[in-house]
DNA sequence: GTAGGGTTAG
């Protein structure tokens, strides 16, 4: 092997290639293609046969340029200059035109090989696989030409779409050109692609002689296929032998730091950039720009991007999505005018960064603008990333049909637009379009589901409450080992806290990985709607134990825990701390939970007061908490207030107005109760149904209030009738304030004894074995008298009930509420 | 005159 290897000519050096840009010096000599022309022209005139020609060729820069030097040529009679004509070759397929390339080909008569070459690799190009191939097998069937070693490079990065790899694999070994630096690494890259990093890594290690480009394209191997660690051990290896980086390890290394989280090893990169000065190679900037920006180093990343002498179209995408993916629409937008205004063309990367910056600034009718421009360009049907990007924008921004439409219109779909899709819709409160969807999804068998589907369908199973379907996932998740995923096992215990399972969501949450905070606000949020506020606050303290950095959801998790069970001094202190010794500004979502956590324990001045002097804008969020909590107090006065401010900011949410006139009907305001009510009317918005469910055996029954059409219609009420008489014994008595209508007291009794969650209670007392548990779920919160109601009814039955409503869980056993009446 | 290995994403 070694004898044959030394037969091969040295040719560890790099040539010089007719790419563009064009050398400089060659703009000295000649400002244009017509410059050049004239030059030959006069140098021919004058019989100077030593024309050099490689000036003219460098000096081409468009299709139209290249023509006339085409027929230059042949006025001048080089029409059989296999030399020239194979440069045109080569030269038409730099620009682009592949038919031209061909066509100058199929004119050469003397064909040599590199004439062959030229055209293999002109298709290569232009991305024209299977001519290439085929040119390839033309090539080989015509005796006398033999491929040498430039033949295979491009041949390689053709079979990686084509699939002929292995047998050009066996070609090369048969031909002993498997050392050969170049080859091997179009090999080592062409294993890459298709996923066998092994056998790649083989050639690498067979190989005598490396130079630093084998050495590269063993360490994007990895990066390929998403191993960063095995990349830096490469690039250790590297060191080891003393093996200089060049700008293309540095560019491919360097994502592989920001993949591991290793700060220290990027920066140390960057210094190694500045003391060889490898800073003028774009590359090199543009992946300085990415690592930075996913280290949320902004500055950094910003100061390379000014230190830029030349910037493309890939520096300018690199910088707008830096600032979209730290949460800086403002700038990134900046960045992308400025990039327009430098005349830089936008491609299909920067729309997918523009999409995601409308979506923070909320901007629907930009958004829509994006669309039109993607739509105007063809690129929908170019490219799925592009699709989902937009499929995604629309979701987010609350326009699920046309997300739909998008998803629709697709050319190709693959599982993150099916992902997408099924978020969207779990997002904008469609549980059932998103469960939908994602049997739809099941019927493709060509789309196989990855951790962001069941990241994307365990919510939708948790806000419906089905257990069984999300434990069905549960099972897959096991048998594909999934379930150790720390974003999937998270999903599985917000699943269970939700359907009330909250033991094994905390059994599971012992099971899995918990150095981050994300598991750990999950459960710290199901114990908070299970009303387990003191342990939340323990589990809290456990995680600032293990070292575990809290964030701003856990704080939401935490303070909505501390308001679920009135815990105001220990919520107070959370606040508190959250700003002091986390750092972390509180946003509309803290805001709310503490005006709910001051509100609902009847500090509502406190509440007020919190709300006046917010350094945000208060949002229908915030006035909604403050309004609920008027409403539990009885504060007419105040609850106005609150709902004058919140029908300015959303005067279409119905169930503000439903709120007010509750408020105004406890205190027996019944005109003002009207009014609020002719007023939703009027502007055309109608009262979600409240609706309950309890599951009997596998089935879920859906109970609406004041329901008549069950079919056991007679004995659901039969059954109420006899309890609310037992309960009266008791001591129940109705509370009908809870009744809006002004109607006459034994009326409103029978209001309240038909609530959906009565019925529904009913209906699995009837139809399940004695002392079971039931379970029911609520869409909307549990109503005052039912609850109280409940209480009797689980003495009575001797049953746990445990009712889901929209707002937390409720246990009733043995006549007390887990939510200790404070709810 | 012909060749390899590099940066951005939903």
């Amino acid at each position: 092997m070694l004898s044959l290897l030394k037969s091969l000519p040295s040719r560890n050096f790099k040539l010089i290639s007719p790419i563009f840009p064009l050398q400089p010096w060659i703009h000295q000599n000649f400002s244009s293609a017509t410059g050049s022309f004239q030059q030959i022209s006069q140098d021919h005139e004058n019989k100077n046969n030593n024309v050099n020609f490689n000036f003219v060729f460098h000096s081409c820069r468009d299709i139209g340029a290249v023509k006339q030097l085409h027929a230059l040529l042949v006025v001048l009679g080089k029409a059989q200059n296999v030399v020239l004509f194979t440069q045109l070759v080569t030269l038409y397929a730099t620009l682009g035109d592949i038919s031209l390339s061909r066509n100058t080909f199929e004119h050469i008569q003397r064909k040599n090989i590199f004439t062959w070459n030229s055209m293999v690799s002109a298709y290569v190009r232009c991305g024209r696989y299977r001519d290439a191939m085929d040119c390839v097998s033309e090539f080989f069937s015509i005796s006398g030409v033999r491929p040498d070693f430039y033949t295979f490079p491009p041949v390689f990065k053709a079979c990686v779409s084509v699939v002929d790899g292995e047998k050009m694999h066996c070609w090369v070994l048969k031909m002993g050109f498997e050392h050969d630096v170049y080859v091997a690494a179009s090999l080592i890259h062409m294993y890459s692609r298709f996923g066998s990093v092994d056998v790649a890594h083989r050639v690498f290690d067979d190989m005598p002689v490396r130079d630093v480009g084998s050495w590269n394209a063993m360490i994007s191997a990895f990066i390929q296929n998403g191993n960063a660690v095995g990349a830096l051990g490469i690039l250790g290896r590297m060191k080891v032998e003393e093996v200089k980086m060049d700008m293309v390890t540095v560019a491919s290394v360097l994502p592989a730091c920001a993949q591991v989280n290793d700060a220290v090893c990027g920066m140390l990169v960057h210094l190694y950039v500045i003391k060889h000065g490898l800073e003028s190679d774009v590359f090199v900037c543009n992946a300085l720009i990415n690592m930075y920006s996913k280290f949320g180093r902004l500055q950094d990343a910003q100061r390379v991007f000014d230190g830029m002498k030349v910037r493309d179209v890939v520096s300018w995408n690199s910088i707008v999505a830096a600032y979209e993916q730290n949460d800086d629409p403002v700038t990134a937008l900046g960045f992308f005018k400025w990039m327009q205004f430098v005349g830089m063309r936008p491609d299909l990367l920067t729309v997918v960064s523009l999409a995601s910056i409308f979506v923070q600034l909320s901007d629907q009718k930009v958004g829509r603008a994006v669309h039109g421009f993607v739509m105007r360009r063809g690129w929908l049907e170019e490219d799925v990333v592009i699709g989902n990007a937009l499929v995604n924008m629309y979701a987010k921004l609350g326009s699920i049909d046309c997300a739909r439409a998008v998803f629709e219109q697709l050319s190709r779909r693959d599982v993150i637009s099916w992902n997408t899709l099924i978020t969207g819709y779990a997002q904008n409160g469609l549980a059932s379009e998103a469960i939908d969807t994602y049997n739809m999804m099941g019927e493709c068998r060509t789309i196989i589901p990855n951790q962001g589907t069941w990241v994307s369908i365990l919510p939708a199973y948790s806000h419906i409450g089905a257990l069984q379907q999300g434990m069905k996932i549960h099972g897959r998740l096991i048998k594909n080992c999934l379930y150790l995923d720390v974003f999937v096992a998270t999903c599985l215990i917000d699943m269970y806290g939700e359907c009330g399972r909250l033991e094994d969501a905390m059994s599971l949450f012992y099971e899995i990985p918990r150095e981050t905070s994300v598991p750990w606000n999950a459960i710290i949020s199901s114990l908070g709607i299970h009303g387990h506020g003191e342990e939340a606050l323990q589990l809290f303290k456990d995680m600032l134990a293990e070292g575990v950095k809290a964030d701003h959801i856990t704080f939401v998790s935490l303070l909505s825990a501390c308001s679920h069970s009135g815990l105001v001094d220990e919520g107070q202190w959370c606040f508190d701390m959250m700003q002091k010794e986390c750092g972390i500004k509180p946003n509309l979502k803290h805001y709310g939970c503490m005006v709910d956590l001051y509100g609902r324990a009847g500090y509502l001045e406190k509440a007020y007061n919190l709300v006046s002097n917010m350094p945000v804008q208060a949002d229908a969020s915030i006035w909604g908490a403050l309004l609920a909590a008027c409403r539990i107090h009885g504060n007419a006065e105040l609850g106005t207030f609150a709902s004058d401010r919140l029908l300015e900011v959303d005067s279409e949410n119905v169930g503000y107005y439903v709120l007010l006139s509750n408020i105004y009907a406890n205190v027996g305001k019944w005109e003002g109760a009207v009014k609020v009510r002719s007023l939703a009317r009027d502007r055309g918005l109608r009262k979600t149904p409240g609706w309950s469910s309890v599951v009997v055996g596998s089935v879920v029954e859906v109970f609406y209030a004041g329901n008549q059409t069950h079919s056991q219609c007679t004995e659901i009420y039969k059954e109420l009738r006899m309890l609310n008489a037992k309960m009266k014994s008791l001591g129940y008595v109705p509370d009908y304030s809870y009744v809006l209508q002004d109607v006459e007291e034994d009326e409103k009794e029978q209001i309240l004894t038909s609530h959906s969650e009565r019925l529904a209670i009913a209906f699995g007392l009837i139809s399940t074995p004695p002392k079971s548990p039931i379970r029911i779920f609520k869409n909307l919160r549990v109503c005052g008298d039912c609850h109280n109601a409940t209480k009797y009814i689980s003495k009575i039955t001797e049953r746990d009930i445990i009712v889901r409503d929209s707002n937390r869980f409720h246990h009733f056993k043995d006549g007390i509420c887990s939510c200790g009446d404070y709810w």
